[in-house]
Formats: C-alpha cells, structure tokens, sequence
DNA sequence: TATTGTTATACTCTATAACTATA
DNA sequence: TATAGTTATAGAGTATAACAATA
C-alpha cells in the first residue's frame, strides 16, 4: 500500500464504514424510515423547508423517486406541502412536529446501539473514536450539497 | 449532553456515520450490488463457504430474502451454491472468482470518493481519520456474528 | 424553451405465510 | 417435531419515459 506519513487509509476506512454501517442497521425497528427516508427528514430538519427538486438532488435520487417518498412520508403525517407563492411550479416541503420527533428517536436509538458497542472498546480506541468525531463531520459536510431555498 | 472525559458521544457519531455512507453511495454505479448484496459477498470473501442460513443472519435479513439474493448473485456468477455433505438439507454458498473481483473493485471505487473528500480535509482532521481507523475496524468487529460454518 | 413536478410502467429487493424435504 | 430451504404473494422503493403546468 505504501502510505505516507499523512496519508489516509481509505480502502480499509471505507470497509470499516460499511461494516459499521451494517451494525447500525439493527437498530432499524420494523416500520422504521428506509436509510433515504431518514436521510431526507434530517435534511428537512437542519436545512428547514426544501424544494422537491432541490431535495431529490440532495438525496441523490431521481425527481420521480422523491415525488413518491415524499407521497409515503406525507401520508404517515411527517412532513406537509406547499406552494411557493413565489413559483407556482414549485412544492415546498416541510418537516412535521411528527417527523422531527420520529427523526430524533431514530437517531437516538442508533446512539444506543453505538453506546453499547463502544463499552466494549479498549481505551485507547474509545479515545481515537472521540478525537475522531469532529473529523467526521468535518467530511460529511464536505459533501453536503445543501438544497438551496 | 454531560459527556465524560472518556465517554463518546455516540449520537454525533451515529449521525455523522449516515452522512458519510450518504456521500459513499455516490461511487454506486448503475448495475451495482445493493448494500446487502455487497456486505453477503464481503463476508463470503473474509469468512469463507456458509450455509444461506447463516448468511441471513449474519446480514440480518430473512431466510426467503437471502435464497433470493443468492438466486440473484448466482445468476450473475458472482456465487456458487453447493450441497453440505454432512446434512441433505443445507446448502453451502461459495463466492467465485468473478464475485471476488467485483467485491475488492467495489471497494476501491469507495475508497477513491472516500480519498478525494479526504483530500480537503485539514491536516488535523485527517490525522484524527488515520488514528481512527484500527478503532473502527475493533468496533465493527465487535458486533460480528460470523456465519458458523 | 426550460423548469417543476406528476403519472405510467417495470424492475429490484424485502417480508410474511405456506409449503417441501431432511434430520 | 424441528430445521433448512423454497415458492407465492404483496408491498416499498427506485429508475426511465412520457406528460402537464408554469416560468
């Protein structure tokens, strides 16, 4: 492999993501949110009322594809639509008290999942975790595409 | 929140975690293996030959979920599925050198997006990436149910 | 004309229930 | 009886293509 000095891992980064990945996913409870679904609340959450197109975009998944979740999520009381009296083609979508609330238990439920695990770490790697988190948001957001209003 | 000196924050980890498998999925190419379908094939590369019982466990899916998935991946040549000597009942799924391949492609096409973001980070960040990446693999190791043989 | 969003259609993937075959 | 696996069926979720309405 021949790494450098300052240089990351990113084969062995990215399957421990995955591996991660697959863990969290017992925290899903039958009925819970798909990942997209989840991912699209927290968006709605952090970023406040979004365009479907410019949510479709931040998703990654086609116009079509978030016309339906937003059908499914709208249906199960999570988010509402508008007009945008500024565009009469345009839908905003808003996140609901009911899918703020389900948005954080489900991000609660995965941090339990996560707790449990790290009790079981060594020191040493519960402490390169920790000094790691901020990193980890720093990478996220470099990625994030925020759905411009 | 009241965190410890060594108690992580497991809810901002969590949240982070989704955000970066978010940014990962944009190396999924058209044709590409689902999640699960690329986290079966990973554990047939690193566990070796396991019965379909086993496997949806492992990836905690259901038994007629993973008879198809391997239907599916046979199909493709990915899998090979053969009988257990020792019970009539049980099939033993195997991954073949064509699933090999495209498992170790998969997670060089991650690790190239995964490296470019990387790239932007601060030097301290990508420190703090680097001394966490033993700690993750202990971490998703932790949580590993290996398909008994 | 270009953009926003929807409808139509087809395919993948999953779960539950009912079944077959072996232990 | 219990376990391993399959088949049947229904539903969520996605994409591409064709469409309607507004800019």
């Amino acid at each position: 492999m021949d790494l450098g000095e300052n240089e990351l891992d990113a084969a062995r980064l990215g399957a421990a993501f995955d591996r991660v990945v697959r863990l969290l996913r017992r925290s899903d409870l039958p009925g819970d949110l798909s990942q997209v679904a989840a991912s699209t609340l927290y968006t709605l959450v952090h970023h406040g009322p979004s365009r479907l197109t410019a949510l479709a975009t931040a998703e990654h998944v086609t116009q079509p594809a978030m016309t339906q979740m937003i059908g499914r999520l709208e249906a199960a009381g999570l988010v509402s639509r508008g007009a945008d009296p500024d565009d009469g083609r345009a839908v905003v979508v808003e996140v609901t008290d009911a899918g703020r609330e389900l948005s954080a238990r489900r991000r609660a439920a995965r941090a339990v999942v996560l707790a449990e695990l790290a009790e079981r770490l060594p020191a040493p790697d519960l402490e390169a975790l920790q000094n790691a988190v901020a990193a980890l948001e720093h990478l996220a957001a470099l990625g994030d595409q925020p759905p411009a209003p």
